[in-house]
DNA sequence: TCCAGCACCGCAATCGATTGCGACGATTTG
DNA sequence: CAAATCGTCGCAATCGATTGCGGTGCTGGA
């Protein structure tokens, strides 16, 4: 067990602590003679000494490492995002500490507290739901808090979004081009702003044109598979006429969704086209291939990196947010479906 | 920006901040009278006293947090063992910090430093490739190490994996009962334990009938999409009679090979069964769904964080290491294939 | 009555690195 | 030639919590 501590290091070059602290900080490396502190260097080397960053932290008031909070690792529209934060942060030497909520409620207090008491130096969030201001902004009156992919409005934290209202109305115009005029949407829950977005936008655009837009009587809980699913055999059994054209709120939605036509016998595009949301890798692969809306997930990591750092050094500053644009992907399940006489 | 310390909640109940210290221990609260107890816990509440991990890591030498290095994010099979991961350490007041190698060599060695350097209390790996056995024992020397998923035999480090022969011999055996004489598989990197077993059992098993085993020539860098393709192509493009079955390291692989199939306008499975491996949920989802191998990844992160944290406790203990069994999913890619006059 | 034993709690050192302050010699400036 | 400046580096306090070592007061047994 190696135990090699700064004054080790210190006792071997022949100087004080202090002076070795000072010439293995980048920073301060120019306070050292240029000759003292190679010996230094090769102190360290030989020893193989290794910075305690636990009590650099503790004697610094900062750990060098973010607290990044996801709602759903299984989703893997985050892993992108999480690769812009690291990357970001890589060479900057810091570190990003990653926590999953699983959409609970209660885990992302539990989590705040954890990341809190380990004196992350910022935190950002990707699991926002209303009502999660209060937990926050408690922990925004330590550290600086930035939210990444939902918005919570009105709560002056800042957040790099996707332009959400713009993907919704992408989707309706892609539909609306060809040919839907009886459509449906598979919402994700309504306390989160990314979905709120999506829905607003693509209803938005519907309602420009003489369209019918038929509301499923529930909203998904999670937006997950099995969500989908549930919320696609409700519509199924809604009784009405089925309408031509959904949009799920999100690419696992769209899965289950499929999941459900199938075992009606309903087929996708023919009888019904489908738009997914977030590009997933893998709806290039269904059956059929997902057209679905793109969105600049790595850049957004990025981005929310960047802020969250900024804040980090130059302290509070007035919330800058920001909303990155999405792209609409054309495939099969709406590309293969077309207008009945 | 509330900086309150243990002296302040030790001031306001009028104790010594070493008593409070102990009062707030769960482990040591016993030692303090109930009375002043509960004065103390109000006046922490009051406070909204929130312990510094930080300080008190220096100072136990334990930070209660866990390294946690994975290949690749974007592979939602490690969703499942990162829940079974945070589950197990969830109220031991641990917590997971999770770091992605992107199976990237020199990555690694700079995670495990950057782990190191936060003196986290053990690191569990799940991207070991052989050649990482200096740099993880290097770590090992100084906390302990668990290897999960990919082993590194003859390291002397514990290790938790599938028993990924037996998944190999399992897709074998199906293929087998379905009739097939000439298969072959997409091997993943040769340097990793996991896709060694698969290949290692699929050809065991192989080689006990009689049957034609076509090599590609050439293995996957990387087990990801990209390369499942390219690999399929280069054995359409390799001359021979094509094999009525692929068995691929991954699921990842197997859409990639769907997709080289597709393109060259081979059909699967009519003209060519498919095994894949994992059972990402995708699978279920694909054109057509993918016949898959499943394991249990929650539980064998379960278990990777259980054997990590007795070897916290304990110390170092003989190597334990484990091996779970994997089961066969069978799915349209193999169930619709015939075999042909 | 005396002392051992116990419950409870305070004192002060400690973990390892950082940093304001000042010392010292060498060099430059007026 | 004296004073100011600069480049280097040491000293010691500090970050906040933990813990070994007692000290105090009280109970119970001999």
């Amino acid at each position: 067990m190696a135990k090699v501590t700064l004054r080790d290091v210190a006792d071997r070059a022949g100087v004080h602590p202090s002076t070795v602290s000072r010439a293995l900080d980048p920073q301060k490396g120019s306070l050292v003679n240029e000759e003292t502190r190679t010996r230094i260097r090769v102190a360290a080397e030989e020893l193989g000494y290794q910075g305690n960053a636990v009590a650099s932290g503790l004697r610094r008031g900062r750990t060098g490492t973010l607290g990044v909070i996801v709602p759903d690792l299984g989703n893997p529209f985050f892993a992108p995002l999480l690769r812009g934060v690291e990357n970001h942060l890589e060479g900057r030497g810091l570190m990003a500490l990653i926590a999953e909520t699983q959409d609970d409620n209660g885990r992302l207090s539990r989590v705040l507290d954890n990341l809190l008491a380990r004196r992350v130096d910022a935190i950002i969030v990707t699991s926002a739901r209303s009502g999660d201001e209060r937990v926050l902004r408690r922990s925004q009156q330590q550290i600086p808090v930035v939210l990444a992919v939902r918005d919570l409005p009105g709560s002056g934290i800042p957040a790099i979004t996707h332009d959400d209202e713009r993907g919704g109305r992408l989707a309706a115009q892609h539909l609306l081009e060809h040919g839907h005029r009886r459509v449906a949407q598979l919402r994700g829950p309504r306390d989160v702003s990314s979905f709120r977005g999506r829905g607003a936008g693509f209803l938005s655009r519907m309602n420009e044109s003489d369209v019918i837009v038929v509301e499923p009587d529930d909203t998904a809980t999670y937006p997950r598979l099995a969500e989908g699913r549930r919320l696609m055999e409700r519509l199924l059994a809604q009784g009405d006429a089925l309408p031509t054209a959904i949009f799920a709120h999100n690419d696992l939605m769209a899965f289950g969704a499929l999941e459900a036509l199938a075992s009606q016998g309903v087929s996708c595009p023919r009888d019904v086209a489908i738009v997914g949301y977030n590009d997933t890798p893998m709806t290039a692969f269904t059956a059929p291939p997902i057209t679905t809306v793109r969105l600049p997930g790595y850049e957004l990591g990025r981005m929310a990196a960047d802020t969250a750092v900024s804040l980090i050094e130059n302290g509070e500053q007035p919330a800058t947010s920001l909303s990155l644009p999405p792209v609409l992907v054309p495939r099969a399940s709406t590309l293969g479906w077309q207008r009945r006489p």
